[in-house]
RNA sequence: GCGCCCGUAGCUCAGCUGGAUAGAGCGCUGCCCUCCGGAGGCAGAGGUCAGAGGUUCGAAUCCUCUCGGGCGCGCCA
């Protein structure tokens, strides 16, 4: 529709260039359209007439004239107009909009798909929580966050990877090993002074009692084995844990990376050796260092510390540095705001090896504050580590637990109400948009029982939809596609969020307000056809969310 | 102290990358309500876009500063 009408003004440019009536012969590489906020002044707007201003010497409004003059005879527009400073108003005929409502019907699921992506390889990178602990709260933004951009991306027409990077070498490991060891001794009778710095939640003495029944008693090994085996077999469970969980909320990683495996192959190894070749590294003190200030971070970073034991930064280099190997033109990273200041040392590497920083994007996702009724939860700013996140999907439910993580820019701090989640009303933004996608199907079921056929392509009589609020739900459905591309192009997942509600809103104010079934069939058959393209967009929008679409509830 | 993010209606937040009279939900006020499917519907009030400069035809949006809030600043991960 958008570049239809781009077309003709473009059309209508070139023509006035002929005619000499313009003389720059500038075509501007971009047309820019807009939809104007107040629906008074069309379906679209241009600034052409007041950008062209300059080069021809003309006033905005002259040229407009020019351009409407010719456009007006276009049978597309219905109504050009010339307003305010010179902007130029377009209103479409309705017919353009109701062949939307063909498209839709055509495409199906399809609808609203992009190629803007052309199949160039992304991966995106999330959740990556520690194998050390069950997934809690904070966990499952970011997760939320990440599979639904992955689908925003993959609707796109990019070729996505969804990658969990599993940190499964390093000090966090060994910790749990020694955690595991300790609980395992305390069930066989000894009493044990548990460390301070060891992990003090239950589950590890659950992961203890497994590995007993497993393993046995691991008496004729040295300590440092026992630890070893009690950290691998601990980061193992946990992993099943993290993975059932995510699985149960509906994501699926297409690939777990190990850290570990980065040692096991020398990559980091090699890496390193690669960034000393290019004289980016230096040894100071005993260790090794990274000269990410000569690429805009604000210290120099250690890769080996005075030990000899690697950093995380240094795998992390490995890995990123992995990543582009393997492929993917762009890499997305998502992370929980607390690592903001990793973004400059992250991005300086990438620069001195070569890569713009671009090729790395990091969603940062802030923080999630639980509330009932209204009230926070618990006190505390961190108290969202405390509760996992397998408690809150047992709680209000895994499309509730979806929507409420993708309703906010990710950027900003979200507040999530567990009894607004749950609740079976209009104030539930969950349960309204789902309840419209269940309400389209219901009339198609009271269609069914009356005998009225679902009304195939090219059956439709459009002049059968005359209502001001039937054209308004066409154009929306046909801005969908619009806005999914503005999710992909900003890595902006809650805004299918916003136009699921705003089309949600629309139809329940259509249904209030008209009868679908009426006695003349013609009609009836019209508007069938109208809420069940609205269907099919919900459907689409919600599978990109990876919520459900019921047809009851 | 330095760096990053944020400041929009009473509250929670959108605002399509610079467009025209800044939007939605909750709350508030006033009407309506046996409707294909629910304790719901319709309408209204409510704003100096934190403040001050600057950039230009045009700024909530871009730049600088000030104020206020959040988060970071390990040879931790």
């Amino acid at each position: 529709m958008k570049t239809q009408l781009r077309q003709a003004i473009e059309a209508a440019l070139k023509e006035c260039y002929a005619a000499g009536e313009l003389s720059s012969g500038e075509v501007p590489a971009e047309i820019q359209l807009e939809v104007p906020k107040n629906s008074d002044h069309g379906d679209f707007a241009t600034n052409l007439a007041m950008t062209l201003a300059k080069p021809e010497r003309k006033a905005p409004r002259q040229i407009a004239e020019l351009l409407v003059a010719r456009l007006q005879e276009n049978p597309l527009c219905d109504r050009v107009e010339i307003a305010g400073p010179g902007f130029i108003n377009f209103r479409l005929a309705a017919q353009c909009w109701y062949a939307v409502l063909d498209q839709v019907m055509e495409q199906g699921a399809a609808y609203g798909k992009l190629d803007i992506g052309q199949g160039r390889r992304i991966q995106v990178e999330f959740v990556s929580a520690n194998p050390t602990g069950p997934l809690h709260i904070g966990h499952g933004r970011g997760a939320v966050v990440g599979d639904a951009l992955a689908s925003v991306l993959d609707a796109a027409g990019y070729a996505v990877q969804r990658e969990y990077y599993v940190n499964d070498a390093g000090n966090q490991v060994q910790t749990l090993g020694r955690s595991i060891l300790l609980r395992l001794r305390e069930l066989q009778g000894e009493s044990i002074d548990f460390p301070e710095d060891g992990y003090q939640a239950e589950y590890v003495t659950e992961v203890a009692a497994k590995l007993r029944t497993a393993k046995g008693e691991l008496k004729d090994l040295s300590e440092a084995e026992a630890i070893e085996l009690c950290a691998r077999f601990g980061v193992a469970e946990i992993l099943q844990w993290i993975e059932t969980d995510l699985e149960e909320f509906g994501i699926r990683f297409d690939n777990w990376y190990s850290e570990k495996s980065l040692y096991d192959r020398h990559m980091v190894d090699q890496q390193l050796a690669n960034l000393e070749q290019k004289g980016l590294t230096f040894k100071q003190d005993d260790a090794l260092w990274l000269r990410t200030t000569e690429f805009g971070d604000d210290k120099d970073r250690v890769l080996i510390k005075s030990d000899g034991s690697y950093t995380y930064f240094a795998s992390d280099v490995a890995y990123h540095m992995e990543k582009f190997d393997r492929g993917f033109e762009r890499v997305i990273d998502v992370w929980g705001a607390d690592h903001h200041g990793y973004i400059p040392r992250m991005k300086a590497m990438l620069t001195g090896l070569g890569h713009p920083s671009e090729d790395l994007e990091v969603l940062l996702i802030q923080m999630v504050n639980l509330l009932r009724d209204g009230q926070p939860f618990i006190m505390g700013k961190r108290s969202g580590n405390f509760i996992t996140l397998r408690e809150v999907i047992d709680e209000v439910g895994r499309d509730a637990c979806r929507f409420f993580f993708l309703i906010r820019r990710c950027d900003s701090q979200l507040d999530f109400d567990l009894e607004l989640a749950k609740q079976q009303s209009s104030d539930n933004p969950v349960y309204y948009v789902q309840y419209a996608h269940a309400r389209v199907c219901s009339i198609n079921r009271n269609a069914v029982e009356a005998g009225i056929a679902q009304p195939q392509q090219g059956q439709i009589d459009y002049s059968r939809l005359t209502l001001p609020e039937e054209l308004a739900l066409a154009k929306l459905l046909a801005r969908f596609p619009e806005s999914l591309s503005g999710a992909a192009l900003n890595y902006e997942p809650h805004r299918i969020v916003f136009y699921l509600q705003d089309l949600a809103a629309q139809f329940h104010s259509y249904y209030n307000r008209q009868r679908v079934l009426v006695d003349d069939p013609e009609i009836s058959k019209a508007r069938l056809y109208l809420v069940n393209s609205v269907r099919i967009v919900l459907a689409n929008a919600l599978r990109i969310l990876g919520v459900s679409a019921p047809e009851q509830m």
